[in-house]
DNA sequence: CTGATTGAGTGTACGATATACACAGTGTCG
DNA sequence: CGACACTGTGTATATCGTACACTCAATCAG
């Protein structure tokens, strides 16, 4: 084998369905080769391009390409992320882009991480930790839903760039002077990123439709109109009596955008929850 | 517009990419055409199959197409889940499906609503409010994790169907008989709903490698390795702290399985935080 | 300086996939 | 009985990702 640029291990495109029934050592060749495939886009993601010394110069680099992956994410969704799309938004032909990235996973692996950005910094006047974390988690949320796409990927699996790790350590930094374990500092950090990334899921949803184009009233009517469908359902007491209460607007999993006589924003119904939410770790670390 | 059985509606089937560009009437028009596919949609969830008394009759039905498509994504991801695939399992021709579902789409909210099924009744032992919360987030845990694919969906403003509402009702009467508001009992679900969703996310994963005979050590070894490039990097200092302290497991997001000199599980790790995220609920409940 | 070597970007082709469209057969009702 | 509505099929097409073979430029060894 040689060292053949970056190109893709896999001869054969499609052998996924034929995978699976046969006996052990396949099972064996498909984990290695899975594992040599997360190896090789982790890489992309963390060593930085060396120029070869022969050979003609490259017209573009990783960088641009993936430039011009978000804006086309970021215009029209992540469906509108095609090789060709990319390729000739940059005046390239859709082939020119393997020679940067060796398959669309890793070059989505790249934008992903791009997307991510860094988390800004504290501000002076945060003191406390649940302020840190609290502007930690806007910052989070606010990304998310300003690149709505993020969350609209098909590859779960996607390994973790250096980006990815920033926001994880900007977190680690608000419990710092705490006198935390590290093994207190971890748990934290998991109960905290879990409660933001699963209550944002509406917030980007909304954020998605609104990218599209799709006025907020549109938004909401769908929504509401399958959780309308529970009223007086008899399998849906509880949501019944809760859909039908003067209050109306707070919904299932996150919220509706505020309605009359509600003054709650779902922005306000997330903070409100992560509060809770830090109610409780802060009721831990005083226990101690 | 005759009732044309269940086709679709949009005639031209990709004017995804000349979109708004245009004028406000073009965007209008987009806008009403989503909101139209969605009705469609959600419609198809709520529905009964109603047969029309003329013509042959049908040699297969809505459901069972369904379960042929959860079959082959429960064996090999929604990668396998194709029309062509789901047809031919069941011995009809791609074709034959497009009679009982409109489009791919359609098919798949079917899938997704079928596969979360309706939530376990609490066991009677089940006392209080905090054990019922915690039953029911086991208990969508271990579905989700059941049905990886099911976070591999890249289709996400999909409808709520009939079961989806059903874990919200199971939810909802884990609160009631406490006094609360139905406002107040729609923000706790918010919570609770955001961090098991959320803290479910590393398990998942787990979940879908072993889904797909990958060994839990290389899975372990591909997120572990992207974790560890963090050490000694110089941006990455409270990182680095964490992962070469002496308890080294529990990692960023969720967790690494247990290992060696740390007892403490992904499970553990994820009851450990509900427990401090009930909490935080409970102080709220008594402050008032 | 010259020829070999290496690597960049192109053109073409293929396989997979969703799905439009036209058609054939079948069961029901007027 | 005959028209019609509806079911399943066969065929065709557009879109994508990407393998492969190729052209040409930049560099280095002699």
């Amino acid at each position: 084998m040689k060292p053949k640029s970056i190109k893709s291990k896999k001869p054969t495109p499609a052998p996924k369905s034929a995978r699976a029934r046969t006996e052990e050592s396949a099972s064996d060749a498909a984990a290695s080769d899975v594992a040599a495939e997360l190896r090789m886009r982790s890489q992309l993601l963390w060593d930085a391009q060396v120029r070869p010394t022969r050979g003609p110069k490259p017209t573009m680099d990783r960088d641009s390409v993936v430039q011009a992956a978000i804006a086309l994410a970021d215009a029209d969704g992540l469906a509108a992320l095609t090789m060709h799309a990319v390729a000739s938004a940059l005046g390239f032909t859709t082939m020119a882009l393997y020679r940067y990235f060796p398959n669309k996973e890793a070059l989505i692996d790249a934008c992903v991480d791009a997307a991510l950005g860094t988390p800004p910094a504290p501000p002076a006047s945060c003191t406390g930790w649940r302020e840190r974390v609290t502007h930690w988690a806007n910052a989070k949320r606010t990304m998310l839903c300003a690149r709505p796409w993020l969350a609209e990927l098909p590859f779960v699996a996607a390994p973790h760039g250096p980006n990815w790790l920033s926001w994880h350590e900007a977190l680690l930094q608000c419990f710092s002077g705490l006198g935390l374990t590290p093994e207190d500092m971890m748990d934290m950090l998991s109960v905290v990123t879990g409660y933001v990334q699963g209550s944002s899921d509406t917030a980007i949803s909304l954020a998605r439709s609104r990218a599209r184009g799709i006025p907020d009233e549109v938004w909401a009517a769908a929504v509401g109109a399958d959780l309308g469908r529970a009223i007086g359902d008899p399998r849906f007491p509880m949501l019944s009596a809760v859909l039908t209460s003067a209050s109306g607007g707070l919904a299932a999993g996150g919220a509706l955008p505020a309605r009359a006589g509600r003054p709650r924003t779902m922005e306000e119904g997330h903070e409100w929850g992560l509060e809770r939410v830090l109610d409780g770790l802060e009721q831990h670390l005083t226990s101690d």
